[in-house]
DNA sequence: TTTCTTGTTGAACGAATGTTCAACAAGAAA
DNA sequence: TTTCTTGTTGAACATTCGTTCAACAAGAAA
């Protein structure tokens, strides 16, 4: 038996169900952001970050724009659960899970250069994609929601409240999406516990 | 005299000296941002809505970034002057001044798709020139210094507040970015009159 | 008028873009 | 083993990209 033999015994490559692959490829997508920038993403350069062919992405996916809103869902639903589980890991009050979520907001988890790449990458594309703008008011929805939950628990609790628990949350992601996008534009602009610090003034003036 | 001749007589175009051509230039980055969107701005579209050819920008800047850079800058000393001029049209106290500065920063001047679509492509572009980030870093301390220095107004002032100037402007330019990025992305997740209401909450919870 | 500076043109270049599609082959089903 | 589905390949296509550069010409200077 010979070389050549053993060669086309080998498979030259492993077939993959429809979800194992469109994981790759998400994969794939932020890893080609991170490393070329937002404008540089291509089907050619997810196809090679994968190990795969440029005629696979179509296979999966009838379009680039689909695929980027199936990232844009993903690297979404993820960082929501992150935060989610982190924040309830301790249990605690509502104003003790709160305190918890604005540290992991200017946590590594959410102040991520790279992640910042991948958020104007999809801002981008939802310019001129129903897709990607279908996926976002859907994920910054379910984000809002967690937030005016847990300003409606504060104030259902001992600690009532100055406004609405919708103008509450509306008032810290507001706070916390400004100061994480200036962050990520300039790190030298203030620091993450200055940062921390007026969203916990500005939820403790909230107090009556 | 025939056709030809009087042809032969008018110029086929008219010289402009530099710094014309280079607002002409600016200017057509914009229109091109505005109609094309963020991720189509390229030199044939840009030559093409200033009605000149592609080397003439070659010319007058020695790449792409550079030219975009320009405009970034152009884009930015013009909003705020533009917000500077309006905010001290009638006078009045820092807290006046404030509540005008807030007025405007939730009015068509600020709150402007097509802005929004500027602002996403010189990020973009931030990623990987230092030209592009230089200006950011520039024109938003001057940004921030002017909230700053209507602050310490306030504060030297009859109200006092809880916080050192610095922390209220970094405070409030979170808030309005933040509600900014939040509208510009999606209109329909809250009105300009609840952010304006969440932005004079704030500062008045802020006097002690 | 002639000279000279420099704003302006547009073809050319090499590289990169998203999508299509005929051909191949992995691996389950028969 | 043979059949059949379908995941996978990569060349091909028609565009578009940023930059270069030799040639042209507007218009001031001489």
């Amino acid at each position: 038996m010979d070389i050549k033999q053993i060669r086309e015994k080998r498979p030259r490559y492993r077939r993959k169900t429809s979800v194992e692959r469109r994981e790759i490829l998400v994969h794939a997508v932020l890893a080609c952001i991170v490393r070329d920038g937002p404008d540089k993403l291509s089907i050619r350069r997810i196809a090679h970050e994968a190990g795969v062919s440029v005629g696979l992405i179509n296979h999966h996916y009838v379009s680039k724009e689909e695929l980027v809103a199936d990232a844009y869902r993903h690297i979404a639903v993820w960082l929501m659960n992150e935060l989610d589980k982190r924040m309830n890991a301790e249990g605690g009050t509502p104003r003790e899970r709160l305190s918890e979520f604005i540290k992991l907001s200017f946590s590594s988890v959410n102040l991520d250069p790279d992640l910042f790449k991948a958020w104007l990458a999809f801002w981008v594309m939802m310019q001129h994609s129903p897709e990607v703008t279908a996926v976002h008011a859907e994920q910054y929805a379910a984000y809002r929601k967690t937030l005016e939950k847990l300003f409606f628990e504060l104030d259902s609790g001992g600690t009532k409240l100055r406004m609405p628990p919708r103008l509450a949350a509306l008032g810290l992601t507001g706070l916390l999406d400004g100061l994480w996008l200036e962050w990520s534009l300039d790190p030298t602009s203030f620091t993450t516990e200055e940062g921390i610090q007026i969203c916990e003034d500005w939820i403790n003036l909230l107090k009556i």
